[in-house]
DNA sequence: TCCTTATATGTTCATATACTCATATAGTAT
DNA sequence: ATACTATATGAGTATATGAACATATAAGGA
C-alpha cells in the first residue's frame, strides 16, 4: 500500500501518468512531450513499473509503458479517482494535451 | 494532489489512519496503541492534518484528530478505497483494534 | 563493421524526510 | 504558586529521494 502512495507522491509520476492514461507510450515520448532528461524520464517510469502502477514491453528498441493490468483490476478505483482529480487540473490537462500532440508526429519514428 | 499522496506514503500514517478510521482520537490514544514515542505521533498528526486529511480541535489539554469533513466531501472514493485496502492487510486491521482497546481503557483520562 | 537511436543504470550532489532528545507551551489539579 | 499532563516544536542526525551527467547495453541501419 505504501509503495503504491509513494510511486504517486511525485509530480513528475503523475504528469506521466496523465500522459499515459488509456496509451501506451515509449520513454522517448515521456520524455520529449514533458521535457525531461531522458534518465530522468527512464527512472520515473521504472519506479511507477516496481509499484506495480505500470508494466512495460519491449518492441525493437523502444520500451513501452502502460498502466499495468493486474494494478487496474485491484485498484481500478483509485486509478478512476486519479483520472478524475488529474483532469481537473490545468497542468495536468496540459500534459495530456502535449503527449497527444507529440504521438501524433510520430517523433520517434516508432511507427 | 502529490501532497496528499505524500502524507499517505508513510507506513506510520498510514497506521495512524487505520487508528482513526471513523473516530475522534487525541494524540495519546495514537501514540500509546501504535507505541509511538510522543513526538514522532504529533508530528505524523500534524503533517496528515497539513495535507488536509486530518482536522484537529483542543479541549483542555487534549488534541483531537479526526478526518477532515472536507476532505471527506472532496475524497470519499479514495477513503473508501483506503479503507478497504487496509482492513484487508493484518497489521493495519491489528492497529485499528490495538487503539480501539486502548480506548476503551480510557488511558488518558479524557472522559 | 561503424554509427545512430533508445533505454537503463552507476555515481555524485543537493534536498527532503523521519526519528530522537530536549525544551517550550498550555491547560489542570493540588 | 507548584506540579503534573498533553502537545508542539527546535536542533541534530541518519537515511531516502530526485536530478544531472556520464557511461553501458542493445537494436537497427548505412
Amino acid at each position: 500500500m505504501v509503495n503504491i502512495f509513494k510511486a504517486l507522491s511525485d509530480e513528475t509520476r503523475l504528469r506521466i501518468l496523465s500522459s499515459i492514461w488509456n496509451d501506451e507510450l515509449c520513454v522517448c515520448e515521456i520524455e520529449k512531450s514533458l521535457n525531461l532528461t531522458q534518465s530522468n524520464a527512464s527512472r520515473h517510469l521504472t519506479t511507477l513499473k516496481n509499484a506495480g502502477i505500470l508494466s512495460s514491453s519491449k518492441h525493437a528498441q523502444w520500451a513501452y509503458y502502460k498502466i499495468s493490468d493486474e494494478f487496474m483490476a485491484e485498484n481500478k478505483v483509485l486509478w478512476e479517482y486519479l483520472q478524475h482529480k488529474l483532469k481537473g487540473i490545468p497542468t495536468y490537462e496540459t500534459d495530456t494535451e502535449k503527449c497527444k500532440k507529440c504521438r501524433e508526429q510520430n517523433i520517434c519514428n516508432n511507427n
